[in-house]
DNA sequence: CGTTTCACCGTAAGCGGTTACATAGACCCT
DNA sequence: AGGGTCTATGTAACCGCTTACGGTGAAACG
């Protein structure tokens, strides 16, 4: 490994004129280099990121946070690849790269630990890091808090946080799931129910409120048990189909918070023998592959997956380097229209 | 942030006691030992993972090469977050980092860019990594030779590759391609083809042996117009099925080489009015999500996902302490019998 | 009692960069 | 000619930690 001192000797210069030349190049002279540039190619230059990062303190890392909830074993993020996408490509256009931490050192099972904001905390000083990423894993709004409170710059997925450097970006969670209740009404649907998220869940209460204005904005009657809790996976889907189906008057249209729900009413409903979309309709969220692929094909209110990440890392760019908070972002939904609906 | 020399100071000792007490322990006084430790703790004292890597040319972080193929781009890898799951965590219980390099600096459009092994093994150096889990993004056999042929370590995902200190983790895609074929024979197919993946794909042509091997175990005719090309995405698998299907005599039963092109078979299938099971049995490869949800459920063969990423985990702190060449893994397969081969 | 051994710890030289400050020369001005 | 400016570069301190080497004092030995 070529170090500047040699570049410095082959070229008859100093080590601080070959570093200026990578760091202010417009304050040296274009001959010399030129000549420096030459030889640090020959010789495959790389300059040491440790003693770079040692000497500025700070490094072109970002943690990235990213924990299975042990309370939540088979928790699967629903599109964590486009998400990861997204966010590196951004991050990498500016130099940064990801760092995924490590935090428990003796953990023994796989996914066993949950998110020590200490441990990431400490990480993140060790390291230099410029500032971490934090992506929801089902029921830490407690824990992120306490990430954004720590003076680290940080931006959450999915989970409102509020600190001096923090920020988080979102979907227009209410906004989607208004729009599919409109849909649903415009179909001539006047007894709609949904299936929400797990209790306390941010986005999941958005998505209510937002059925609640579609309901309201319809002039549609809201009633209790038309709202039945689920916890975003699949078997609660079914629960709480069944539970709809089997009321004294059945809703006609259910909107479920999660596609992985949604999925589960539509096995519900075949098994009861109800018709999709028939004698019920059907729209979920997120649009997962899945949506595209069950039978019939799931309507869905659709995430700017790759959109998120990408916004994460300009918002994590911008508060590292603007070092101030930053609006939180909310990104727009599309309604994807397949058979479920009925449309 | 506190450092050393603030603890050797307020302990009476020097920096270099401080060093031993985290490094050589057992090499310093219990008493001082103690004091030094307790005093660190009251400060929160955080080694600058910087320096310290300057200082030993060695961090605790493994980079991790995961590039979407711009000749792909819809590619996405079947099962990345269990993957990861399984990779961070054996990674974590050993103290080690996932470093997700960013190598284009100038990539503008997202999921733009393709692996260039140079830039990456640069980055390697600069960041005195310990070495690499290369995960394969569709179609880049020859770039990964080109890591294992530096000297990095390396450990690669179903690419089989030869270097001094490089090695792969893969599935028994042979093994799985048989089993599945047994049982389809098992079943009572004598007509069996199979849809494989793109030409040059390893873990494709691995389970097109198994095909055969399968066959020839069973003593059933192998016939050319049976095996049929597909690309892994599932617009392959239904034209590959309309393909079959069309033939003077058509299979009874199908292997595909994934999931996805199993699907499209399956809808290719429905859309000819062909039943499934009845009069096209379909078994899949990598019991993606979406298998155990359309209809009928596809039978698949399964592979480890958390156990890839452990695997290759272990591979790769093998070698970087080891500092040697690893046998290649092989992980076991298992079929999974759901609804759409008969059985 | 002189000598050896050993546990414990300090000294200081790096690791490879960055950067404040100093210096040297070229150029322009009065 | 003396002084001021500006550009281009060198000098050296520093970032925080590791580690080879050497020193000190107490215990063990002959």
């Amino acid at each position: 490994m070529a170090t500047g001192r040699e570049i410095a000797q082959l070229c008859g210069v100093s080590v601080a004129t070959v570093s200026r030349v990578f760091n202010q190049p417009e304050t040296v002279n274009e001959e010399t280099r030129d000549r420096v540039l030459r030889v640090a190619n020959e010789l495959g230059y790389q300059p040491n990121e440790s003693a770079r990062a040692l000497s500025t303190k700070q490094s072109t890392m970002i943690g990235l946070v990213w924990d299975t909830d042990h309370r939540r074993p088979g928790w699967r993020h629903p599109y964590l690849q486009d998400l990861l996408i997204g966010l590196k490509s951004a991050l990498s256009a500016h130099g940064y790269h990801l760092l995924m931490l490590a935090t428990s050192g003796d953990a023994r099972e796989v996914g066993a630990s949950l998110a020590d904001p200490v441990a990431y905390v400490n990480m993140t000083r060790r390291h230099h890091l410029g500032g971490l990423v934090l992506i929801d894993s089902g029921s830490d709004a407690e824990a992120f808090e306490a990430f954004a409170q720590s003076g680290v710059p940080c931006v959450a997925l999915d989970v409102a946080v509020d600190g001096p450097r923090a920020t988080y970006v979102t979907s227009d969670n209410a906004g989607g799931a208004q729009s599919a209740v409109r849909h649903l009404a415009g179909l001539g649907h006047t007894r709609i129910a949904t299936i929400t998220g797990p209790p306390g869940n941010q986005p999941s209460a958005a998505r209510v409120s937002g059925y609640r204005k579609g309901m309201l904005e319809a002039g549609l009657e809201m009633r209790d048990e038309y709202v039945v809790a689920g916890d975003f996976y699949r078997p609660s889907g079914t629960a709480a189909a069944q539970r709809l189906l089997a009321l004294d008057e059945p809703p006609t249209a259910v909107f479920a918070a999660s596609d992985e729900m949604a999925v589960g009413a539509l096995l519900a409903a075949r098994a009861a023998g109800v018709r999709v979309p028939q004698d019920l309709a059907i729209v979920g969220f997120d649009d997962i592959e899945i949506a595209a692929v069950v039978d019939p094909a799931l309507t869905t209110v659709a995430q700017d997956k790759p959109g998120f990440g990408v916004a994460a890392a300009k918002a994590i760019m911008a508060m590292i380097t603007g070092a101030g908070q930053e609006e939180p972002v909310v990104l727009p939904t599309r309604l994807v229209v397949r058979q479920s609906c009925g449309a």
